[in-house]
DNA sequence: GACCAGGCACATC
DNA sequence: GATGTGCATGGT
């Protein structure tokens, strides 16, 4: 006899068929784009309010001088930072905020990101976010996409992707839906990297562009209808 | 020229 | 607790 269906179990399946549709259509998004989980953790300060591709320059500045350790990042003149990361905007403000987390990984951790693998997760997470310019958005990218940790990155692309095609109200918090969807899914890391990674890239095309979704070819995908006409 | 981009902190109501 | 605003560059 088969087990019965708990509405858990339906929002699962909901959920891992989403996510089959969005590998299918726009395969593996290679998420984080860093060399090294401390390069992870400062685009995750520096991508703050700002695209991409503007990020990638200050990298390839702080790369150039040698700067993307905590130890190197934390001995750079405070004018010398601020010159290097001026291409990701507010970088005054960034430059403060990657100061903190570096000194706080230092102080914390010897600067070793590897240590963030084996701390406990909860307490790990509140003293993230008691690091000054270290929001819940900043916290859950450096602990998913730097250490591996098996928590879900709720941000704006995935509410407003997982909103329009009514699996989560329009209007949920971000504490809400991270909770959301590390209860209704596996808690496996590379689950959790690869969905967000492609939410926030369907959430940028048309999901960003048509209010109700209701020709998009993701919304047939999840029917199990083919697209016609 | 307006608007947005892989947010956060702080002030105000 | 919700809402507004500063931070600031670069692409569309």
């Amino acid at each position: 006899m088969a087990p019965v269906k708990t509405p858990q179990d339906l929002v699962k399946r909901r959920l891992l068929r989403l996510y089959g549709a969005l590998v299918a259509r726009h395969g593996p998004q290679g998420w984080w784009p860093a060399r090294s989980p401390f390069e992870v953790a400062v685009g995750a300060i520096l991508t703050q309010h700002t695209a991409w591709t503007s990020v990638e320059r200050a990298i390839a500045n702080l790369s150039g001088d040698r700067a993307l350790t905590a130890a190197r990042l934390a001995a750079l003149a405070t004018p010398r930072l601020e010159g290097l990361i001026r291409p990701a905007g507010t970088y005054r403000l960034k430059a403060r905020r990657l100061r903190a987390f570096a000194a706080w990984l230092l102080a914390r951790f010897q600067g070793r990101m590897a240590a963030l693998e084996r701390e406990p997760l909860a307490a790990l997470r509140r003293e993230l976010l008691a690091v000054p310019g270290i929001g819940p958005e900043t916290a859950d990218s450096i602990l998913l996409y730097g250490a591996g940790r098996p928590v879900f990155v709720a941000d704006v692309y995935s509410r407003r992707v997982l909103a329009r095609h009514r699996i989560v109200p329009q209007r949920i918090g971000y504490e809400e839906l991270r909770g959301f969807l590390e209860s209704h899914l596996p808690g496996d890391p590379r689950l959790f990297n690869e969905l967000h990674a492609l939410l926030v890239a369907v959430g940028k095309s048309h999901c960003r562009t048509r209010p109700r979704c209701d020709g998009c070819p993701l919304r047939w995908d999840l029917r199990g209808r083919p697209p016609r006409g």
